[in-house]
DNA sequence: TTTAAGATGCAGATGAAATGCATCTTATGG
DNA sequence: CCATAAGATGCATTTCATCTGCATCTTAAA
C-alpha cells in the first residue's frame, strides 16, 4: 500500500507555503529546497491553483501564496482530492462474481469501513498542526541519523 | 493508494478455503473459478502454506486445507504479512531534511496514526466474518448491476 | 522590451507488479 | 513401477502507472 509521491509533493509545497506566508515562493525555491525537478512540482502547484488552495502570480516578482488558513486546511480533504484510484480489493470478474457463498462480497465493506478509519485520522490534523511552531527549541542536539534507512512501517512482512 | 492484487487474491484464496473445509481445494480450482492464472496462485498459495495458515498436499487427490480456525485468523495479520511496502510519505532527501521549519517531519507521524487506524479496521474481522453463513437469504430480488463501474473509492477527486 | 515567472502538452524513463513458461519434486492410483 | 496429477521453484516477459524531462507558450513586472 503506498501513496502517490505526487501527494507527498502535494502537502509539501502547502507545508511551504504555509510557512512562508510573509512572502511569494517560487517553484524553483520549492524545487531546489526538496530536491525535486521543477517541471513536476508544476503540476502539483497548477492543481493547487485550480483547487484555489494557491494564488499564482506570473512574471517578475511572481510566485505562490497560500489563500486559506492554514487552520482551515483539512490534510484529509487534501489528500481526498489529491490521492486517485483507490482501488483496495475488486471482485475478480465483475460480471460473474467468483464469491460462490457470498452475494455481496464482504471485502468490499471491510476495506471501505479501514479506509474510512484512514480519512478520519487524517481529518483530524490541519496545515496548520503541520507546520505550526514548534512548541519549544529542542536543548537536547539532534540525534545522529540512523544507518539504515526503514522503509516499510509496521509489523513482521515476509519477503515474498 | 492501491493495495496490491496479490493481497487481495491472498484473502480470496483463504475465503475459499474457509468455504471449503470439508475438502481439499486445488489451485486450478481456484484459478479457474476466480479467472486467474494459476502461476500467480501458486505464489500465493506458497506463501500462505510458508506461514502455516495452509496445509499443502503434493500427488494426486493432493490440494489445499486451511489448517487453523476461520474465527481465529485475523484480516488485519493477514494484510499485514502479505502487504509490504508501505512507504506513505517521505521527506525527499533523506540526509538533508527539507523541512526546514520542522525538526521531525510531522507528516510521517500523522500517516502513521491514519495507518494505524486502517489496520484496527482490519484487526476487527476474522476470515470467519468474511465467510460466515449469511444471515438470511434476500427475498428481495437483486438489483441489477450497475451501468458503470465505479473504481475511485471517496470524495471528489479532480482528474491531474 | 527584456526577463522572470507560471501554463501546458507531449515524449521518454523508470520500476514495481503481474503474468507466463519451463522444469523439478512428490504422491497416488492403477 | 510407471503414468499421472498435484504442488515448488526460478526466470523471463509484459504491462502499466507514475515519475521525469523537454519544448513551447503566456503573462507580468522592472
Amino acid at each position: 500500500m503506498r501513496l502517490a509521491d505526487y501527494t507527498d509533493y502535494t502537502l509539501r509545497v502547502l507545508m511551504y507555503c504555509a510557512a512562508h506566508r510573509t512572502r511569494r515562493v517560487t517553484i524553483a525555491e520549492l524545487a531546489e529546497q526538496h530536491g525535486v525537478s521543477k517541471n513536476h512540482l508544476m503540476k502539483v502547484v497548477n492543481d493547487l491553483a485550480r483547487q484555489g488552495l494557491l494564488e499564482t502570480t506570473r512574471g517578475r516578482g511572481g510566485g505562490l501564496r497560500l489563500l486559506a488558513d492554514p487552520a482551515a486546511i483539512v490534510v484529509g480533504d487534501v489528500v481526498r482530492r489529491t490521492e486517485t484510484d483507490f482501488r483496495l480489493v475488486e471482485c475478480f470478474d465483475p460480471a460473474r462474481n467468483a464469491c460462490t457463498l457470498a452475494p455481496g462480497c464482504r471485502l468490499q465493506g471491510l476495506f471501505g469501513r479501514a479506509l474510512q478509519a484512514w480519512f478520519q485520522a487524517l481529518d483530524g490534523a490541519t496545515l496548520a498542526d503541520l507546520v505550526g511552531p514548534v512548541p519549544a527549541p529542542a536543548a537536547v542536539p539532534v540525534a545522529p541519523p540512523l544507518p539504515t534507512a526503514r522503509r516499510r512501517l509496521p509489523g513482521p512482512a515476509a519477503p515474498r
